[in-house]
DNA sequence: GATGAATGAGCCTTCATTCAT
DNA sequence: CATGAATGAAGGCTCATTCAT
């Protein structure tokens, strides 16, 4: 078993992050169009704002035009539909996210440590980017509506890496082997995940960054301990 | 210790369930209109299916009034907008959710089986009325949007009341003082919700119920070992 | 001229104020159906309430209803419509009005006696019944779009009845012969209802019987040293 | 006068009539949007044709679209609502027709004169403009439902106009100082607004204008004989 | 490349009217 | 008789999307 947990194979994890993190990754940018991306990326922003503020469904392509500065059928020579630009928001942060996991969580040496990095990244970086963190956890996750792969995709490689982590650090013996991965992945997705939406809906608790540690401390001692 | 147990201020619990399962009493029947009760019913579980499938924002007024086979205009007779009827509907499933909780919870010898009732009473609730869970957990839950004061207090009381179940616990020295009964439910309740949001959107674990005991009980573990 | 002046071919405007005054005189009333009476009594009190406050267009049957304290079904056992509502009022009204002035008019000796009568008559109607001059002259009067014969005669009677009261006053050498009566009567009635109207607006002047007796005096001056 | 005659505290018609036509001015227009210019006129006027014809109330914007050749949304272009669309008919209107008043009526040597001019000028507008004086006389005018401040102050300065004139003609020594300047704008106003509504509903007297100019003579005799 | 202008499709809501009881 | 209950027809307004300039 110890042999096995240095083959490559095993690392679960870091091939999971790896295709996730390469999503956004669609293209070279044409300098001539730095002035056109700059654009598009405000126009990303402003997006998130208005989603985050009014919902996906209720959200005006006049809002968004008007929170860009630009004019509502410029949006258009960026995004097909309001859809498309909803759509492409999540697909470029989660890959952002995954992107930075993967910079950080390679240094470490343990499961248990890229486990806590990738819980406490996920209320960090909801902490920071509060417009984005509703748009995604209010909007998006929940939202039954969205059919679009990609969206679909990297929402659920947030689940599949929590699970991914839980195995590896299992059979690189971090904890027992018969720990229940996918239970055990709900939880912690769960419990960070309801923090989170807590804060966004009441900002209760008032630090989100700081209450989540203390949290995570109980929710690995339950890994440690985790039987099936 | 023991004497207090039985002190009624402990029972927080079953204040604030008592409180909220009261909600939905806000009137006796006059018998002479049990056929348009019967309709206003039929109306709220037309409405359920339907914005549980097109979202609030989305669902029509006239696929609700198909649904429920009556026309859209009888709709207004009994609520006076979409959202007054969208909003109708938590308010009372969640007060018989908690009359049906108050009842089955009362008998019990333990707060730590009042706990686990409730854990599985939510997912038991879900799974056999989907299109409500739906619309719970996906639509009304996560919405930023929805400021009517009685929807808002309804769903808070969720979380108020396994807050107000590890206390008494840990008053009742079921469990340790120290433990920290707000990070302690926030780990219960995401986890259930998590499960359960992830069988709406995936149907995965195929058999939720089932998936919820084991669960359940690594969770009570993990109150059962609670430090601060 | 004088023995003319007696003939009752010369009286014009009695030949007009009774067939006027006889609009309402359709039917004898059925005692047993006076309870009925009532309340279509009721019912076109407080219709014409509700249409002088919200305008034909815009009123509701329901308000009308509930201000005359039946059900909103029960108006349709009176009358057909709400059009066919609205127009009574003004058809009973206006009758009730011309028999009044028939029977005040009949022993005066002048019909310059008759025509200021029926100059002050009209605005101490209007100050007695408010609600209902509104509905006349705000609502029915001005109407372009209200075709039923029997309204249109109704209205426009009252301004045969000036012309026909200028008319016989001049055969009878009250004033000259040469007068237009036409134009003249258009003085008069339309400063007679300009004042109302201006009252009905503005509540201006405040005492809208005691203002009409001077301007009645000048309207008169007027007919008198009226020329062709 | 002789000079004080012209004092500019004795033209209190003036300063009126100024301000009321200045209500039109309010802003310059942008050359580069002539084209919208000429579609908003073209939608005030077919409003105020549709206005007239079916009343404020029952009119449809899908009418008004068909009749202006535009789409019902455009409308929403220029105007928040019918109503605002409505008010804007009369306020241009009106501001207009002070404008020409008080271009014909500088030039003129006595109230009199003035006085004549206003009151024909009312009816040459109205005979030249029959659907907007539909839409004033007998939608605007009785309307008890316009709350909107500048409406109804435009539709006011109609009658304050005219008691200015008659004011001023009497310190002016043209008639009376003692004449009833109210009173006597009262029967003016009403004389004139009466053959106007009457032609509106009738179409008598066949020519308007020549109808009126006998009237006003015999208006202005009032006048020159007016008492207290 | 950017946008002002225009629109069609659609939806919520209202309300006069009907009818079974 | 009286009415509660139900509805069809209609209309104001919104908004994502298109396109000529």
């Amino acid at each position: 078993m110890l042999e096995k947990a240095t083959t490559p194979g095993r690392e679960r994890w870091r091939e999971i992050v790896e295709r996730a993190a390469a999503g956004y990754l669609d293209g070279g940018r044409d300098p001539k169009q730095d002035r056109s991306r700059r654009r598009q990326l405000d126009l990303l922003e402003a997006a998130t704002r208005v989603f985050a503020r009014d919902g996906i469904a209720k959200a005006k392509m006049a809002d968004i035009a008007a929170e860009a500065g630009i004019s509502v059928s410029s949006i258009y020579d960026y995004y097909p539909s309001k859809e498309d630009l909803a759509y492409e928001i999540p697909i470029r942060r989660l890959a952002q996210f995954y992107g930075e996991f993967l910079a950080q969580g390679e240094p470490l040496r343990t499961m248990r440590q890229r486990l806590r990095l990738f819980l406490e990244m996920a209320t960090e970086y909801a902490a920071r980017n509060p417009d984005w963190a509703r748009l995604l956890y209010l909007e998006i996750w929940p939202s039954v509506l969205i059919e679009e792969a990609r969206v679909r995709r990297a929402v659920d490689d947030f689940g599949r890496i929590v699970v991914a982590l839980v195995r590896d650090g299992a059979e690189r013996g971090e904890w027992s082997a018969d720990i229940n991965a996918y239970q055990t992945a709900t939880i912690l997705m769960g419990s960070i995940t309801h923090m989170i939406i807590t804060w966004l809906l009441y900002r209760r608790p008032e630090d989100l960054v700081a209450a989540t540690q203390p949290m995570v401390d109980q929710l690995l001692r339950l890994v440690d301990a985790a039987g099936p």
